[in-house]
Formats: structure tokens, C-alpha cells, sequence
DNA sequence: GGCCTTGCTCGAAGCGTTTCGAGGCGATAC
DNA sequence: GTATCGCCTCGAAACGCTTCGAGCAAGGCC
């Protein structure tokens, strides 16, 4: 592997002169930049990433991290980590997968202190989220994929909740639907305060109210056997909605068999709008899915690109080592887009077919 | 951040000797080792990655590549990424992630140049796959998880699915099952040469052999709307199998909707049994699968220790750079564990339940 | 013609480690 | 008492890059 100082040498010049063709930091003749420019071609010279990092004090590495919990990574989260290790990429970044318990200081601390990574993005953000905390008293730049309780203090990029819901569920209400369901993900997930579990709940009910909507509510473990379960829930329980919101992704396929089981055909009896992570996999559905999809490309570039911007911003050195002044970015927050597809339908198309 | 310089500083020693006590490449005194270790404890050190990187000609990180295709991965790949990251950092690794197409040498070549990672672990292997052709020529230690057609030649993890298509056979040939079909992945992955799909159907074609059994096979795309539209495509076809075996997660779900759409219940009328990456998942459907399990934990331990072998193995420098001596690791193949759950059953208790 | 810019380029000092050769010192052997 | 040997410890040279201050030529100005 050949070093800087190859390309000096094959292009006769100074080390540092090829390096400020390469960093673009001080000037260099058109002459001079297009010798060392064709010796690194004809060694295939690529910069050697730790060494770089070692002496600018950068290693455009950005790490995300995600709790290792038991209860397993879904559709969604997927989709995020592959959008980010695109996007990283066409920024300039490398990406690292770390995993890290929420109040794990010790292992969070441990990444940080090495030095090997720029920033950080958390992934699967809870109300009160300790990361944060321990993030911000190191000094560390981050920004999140979701919101903790007092949002306004970092940077951060979520779904938008409340318009998502307010989009579905007006569209629902504009289709004649008046009696509504969200099934949520588990309860347990509620309880521990994740973020997407509370704010869809919040996002759904103030909807309703104001659509003059009827609103239940469904807790449901990530499985299909518990969405099956919840669909013969509704059914003893004698419910009349005439459409479920579902926020739920790997239950989704249990929950429609389970109301094709119990006699709900979908959409003529019931519409099923559910928040998803892509068009691929709402269209894959046996009866393609009206869907809130999830902006996963959105959000990962917000998030990516207001991390990025902390790095390059203002920052300044205290005593204690470099200390970040975070730059007051607003928490973004991206709607999903609804797109209509084969499990919703007008209540009146419903009526129409049962009197036929 | 504290720096090794500080440690030294704070236990009165030299440099070399904090270095020491935290390689024990040279011993240290007992009572020297325990002052810089308070020293260190105190300052919260932790010694930074890419300095240790630059001096020692190793990075420990590894990253883990896999091809950007938007096929998208699904549950399997996803655990095993997921292990991957828990699995490297046990052996004190790093993971990065790279996406890199099958062909595309400039970015691979890319990332090794770098000399960010110590190796690589290539996923989603193809049977004449380029990358590992680019990866030799340039001396960069790699495992597969996967194989190429010749396999011999590389360090690779594999499932077995001779034996594990095997083992399913026989399970099902031992309960009266004699009439079997094997719903593969997509053609379009079978074409490309991916190498699951091709050992999948030339596993199950050997063991119905050896079994005596009928055998057919379905190709089927990613999305619960083909693997129904497979199951209809059964029933058009009056196909008459008592048992499915399915390689195929992503279908599954609208395969089993299918199945009982076209009036054929699971397991009376036809036993499921499917390939899948934890119990976790199997055991979360409406039916609880019986399944080949893959035995993912032991997948990515093997490529991981495979690859960390190579590092920490023979290695010389020839001029052009580092050169590994790959060690003669045999490629190892592991089988899922079948394990029985509610889809299957034996052609006799639903011959006595149709007597009924 | 001398002086000051302007525009490039160079040398050298880091960045925080590892690692190698050498040295100090107490104990052992004679 | 001196030579020998081990055990620890130290200093300094890398590792491959960035970056800062300085230098040097060419050009413009009076």
C-alpha cells in the first residue's frame, strides 16, 4: 500500500504539497496538482483513514447505535440502518454499529473515549433516555432518530405523529369512517415510555377529536400470532370500527388473517390504513396496503446532515478537551406520506356492496 | 480526553511502560502495573483507536458488506448483522458496515485501501462471486458467510443444507409424507446464481431421492403477495403435497393466507415446515412453524473466528505490501435444527381426522 | 532598480500509540 | 568482591497524515 510520501516522491514534490491537493485547504498550481493528482492515480494511492484521523483529528466515522434489546430490530429499523450507511457514505462518512443499553454508561462511555468516532446517532429513542445524558456530559456531538421527553435540547429528527395521524385519519373521516381503531405496538413498549408507542396514541386521539371520531384503542406484541389475537379480540369484543390504523409492522400479517378469520373482509368491511416502512413492502401486502409510510430517507438525512453540520459548526477547546457548542437546530420532524391502495375504501362503497 | 502521555505522567513512569502494562506484551512489575492502572482508572483512559491503529498496523474493526441491492434484506440478514455486531465485539472488534455491488471493484478497492478495517466478512454470496476475486488480488484478509462455487479455495461459513434438507425430509418422510414441494426464493436470485437458492433445491432434490419422496418446486419472489399467489398457483395445479417446505421469510406469511384461502388447513391438510432465522420468529406466527432453524449465532462465530484466525495467524510482508498466508481453514458448514412446533403433523392423524 | 505583494511550495512539528534496543539494578554464583 | 544474569523500565524512532510558519520566485509599483 503506498503512503503519501510515494506520491512526493513519483511527483517530485513536498509531502505537504500533496497533501493540499488533496484537502484543497491552501492553493496549488494547475501544474503541480495535475503531476501529483496523475502519480496517485498510478499507485492507486488512497489516504490511510487512521492516519488521517490521528493528525486532523477527524476520522469521518459516525457510529449508530441501537439498544441490543431481546425484543429484536423490526422492518423499519432495518431500513433505517441501510438508508444511514447510504447516506454516511455519500457524505463522506463510514459507519459503525455499536449497541448499547439505555443506561449503560459504562459501554457508551467506552466508544467514546476511544476516539473513533465523529458523532454519534441514537436509534430507538425513549422518553427519558439516559444516552442523552451521558452523551451530552461528554461533550460528544449526536443527534437522534426520535425524540426523548424534552426534545428541544437536541438534535433530533422523528416522524411527525401528529400530522401523520391527523392526515389518516381526516382522510378516513373524509370517507365516511366514524368509528376508528389504532393498534398499537405492545404495551410493554408503551410502558417503557418509547417514543413512537406514546405519540402515535397522542397523534391519533387528538385526531379524532378532531374529526368527530370515535377512537379505540389496541396494545399488540410485534408478532403475527398477537395480531391474530387482537383481531379476535375485536371481534368478541363486538367492535363496529369501520377502519383500523395499525402502527405495528410484523403483526400486520396475523392481524389480516385474523380479520379475514373472523368474517372482516378488508376493505369492504373494514379499511386498514397501517404506518409502514416503505412502498416496496406495503405494495407486497396480498391486499396492498394504504399506508402511512415511514420518510426513512427523510429522517436518516436530517439526521445524518444535522449531526454532520454540528461537526463542521462552531466548536471550541476547553480545558477538558474539545467541547461542542451544539448549534440550535430545530428538532425536525417529517410527516409521513399517505398513500391509498387496495385495504381502504369509502364506508358508502361498503354500504353499496351489502345492498346489492 | 486523556492521553497515554497523562497516564505516564500521573503514575510516574515511562510512556512504554503504560503500554506495556496494557499490551503484557513485556511483563511489568506488580506493583508498577497496579499504579498505572489506578493512574488510569482515575483518569477514565482509554487508549485512542486511531493512534493505537497508526503504530500497531491494526485497527480492529472489521466490517461486514453486503450489496446495496434493492431487493432489501430481510429478517435473516438482518440477524445476522445484528449477531455480527454483538459477536465482534466479544472478540474486541469493531464492525463497520459497507455496501458494495458484486462488481464494483472501485469501492471495495476503496475501503481496503483505506486501511480502515483489518478484514472484511462478505454476506449475500454469489456462486462466481468478483468480490472475493478483487479481495485476493489485493491480499485483504476476508471470510464469507455463503459460498462460491469454489469453495475450497476461501475461508467460509455456510448453512448446510444438504444436511438440513436432510433432516427435514426424513422428518417428513418418517410421518407418512411422500408427495413434497420446496417453495425456493425468487427465480430471478436462483438465475443470479445466488448460491442459498441453488443448494436449497439441489438439497431438497437429493433427500426426496434418498427418501423415495416426490418432489416439486416453486420459485416465489420476496412479499406475502406472491407466496399467496404461489399457494393459488398449488391449487390451480391440483397439486396434491402433503408437506411444504419453505425457504422463503418474506412469503411466508401470504403463503400460509393462501393455503387457507384455498381451503387447505395447516397441518391437517398440509404440513408447513420452513426455513427461518430464530424460534422467535417461528414461534410468532398464527401457527407456530415447525422449522429449520438457521443457526445464525454459529454462522457469524464461525466467519468472525475464521477471519480473526487469519489475522492473528501467519502473516509476512512481501514488497507490495502485507500478504496474508490464508491458513487452510475448512469451510464450515452448519445445519439448522429442525424443531417441531404446530404446522406439521403426520399424514396419519389427518387421514384419521378426514376418517372422522 | 529596489521594495512590497501575491501565489506556491517546503520543512518540521505534531497527533497518540507501539515497539525495539539499551540500560539500571539487585540477586546469584564463584 | 567481582562478573553474570534476569527482570524491569526507559528513550526514541516509527506509523502516515495535517497544518503552521517560513521561504522563494515572479510580478507590480514607485
Amino acid at each position: 500500500m503506498s503512503t503519501i510520501i510515494d506520491v512526493a516522491k513519483k511527483s517530485g514534490v513536498s509531502i505537504s504539497t500533496v497533501s493540499y491537493v488533496l484537502s484543497g485547504v491552501r492553493p496549488v498550481s494547475e501544474k503541480t496538482r495535475r503531476r501529483v493528482m496523475d502519480a496517485m492515480d498510478e499507485l492507486g494511492y488512497r489516504p490511510h483513514a487512521h492516519a488521517k484521523a490521528l493528525a486532523s483529528r477527524r476520522s469521518n466515522i459516525l457510529a449508530l447505535v441501537f439498544p441490543p434489546g431481546a425484543r429484536g430490530l423490526g422492518e423499519t429499523e432495518l431500513e433505517i440502518v441501510t438508508e444511514s450507511v447510504a447516506v454516511m457514505r455519500e457524505r463522506g462518512y463510514h459507519m459503525v454499529l455499536w449497541t448499547c443499553d439505555y443506561d449503560d454508561r459504562r459501554e457508551l462511555t467506552r466508544l467514546v473515549r476511544q476516539g473513533l468516532v465523529d458523532g454519534l446517532i441514537l436509534m430507538e429513542v425513549h422518553e427519558r433516555d439516559r444516552r442523552v445524558e451521558y452523551l451530552e456530559d461528554m461533550g460528544m456531538p449526536f443527534t437522534l432518530i426520535g425524540r426523548t421527553g424534552d426534545s428541544e435540547r437536541h438534535a433530533c429528527v422523528d416522524i411527525d405523529f401528529a400530522e401523520s395521524f391527523s392526515r389518516a385519519v381526516r382522510y378516513l373521516a373524509l370517507h365516511g369512517h366514524r368509528d376508528l381503531a389504532l393498534v398499537n405496538q405492545s404495551r410493554e413498549s408503551w410502558d417503557s415510555g418509547y417514543g413512537p408507542s406514546r405519540r402515535a396514541l397522542d397523534g391519533f386521539e387528538a385526531a379524532c377529536k378532531t374529526a368527530g371520531c370515535k377512537a379505540s384503542h389496541y396494545f399488540c406484541n410485534p408478532t403475527p400470532k398477537d395480531g391474530f389475537a387482537v383481531a379476535h379480540e375485536m371481534h368478541r369484543d363486538g367492535a363496529r370500527h369501520t377502519a383500523l390504523l395499525v402502527m405495528n409492522d410484523r403483526a400486520l400479517p396475523g392481524l389480516m388473517e385474523g380479520l379475514s378469520r373472523t368474517g372482516r373482509r378488508v376493505p369492504d368491511d373494514l379499511s386498514v390504513l397501517a404506518m409502514i416502512s416503505s412502498s416496496r413492502v406495503a405494495s407486497g401486502y396480498v391486499t396492498p396496503l394504504t399506508a402511512l409510510e415511514i420518510p426513512t430517507r427523510a429522517l436518516v438525512e436530517g439526521a445524518v446532515d444535522a449531526l454532520v453540520g454540528q461537526l463542521d459548526g462552531p466548536t471550541g477547546r476547553g480545558e477538558g478537551g474539545p467541547v461542542c457548542i451544539v448549534p440550535k437546530i430545530d428538532g425536525l420532524l417529517v410527516p409521513c406520506s399517505l398513500v391509498e391502495r387496495a385495504s381502504s375504501c369509502p364506508v358508502d362503497s361498503r354500504t353499496l356492496r351489502d345492498d346489492r
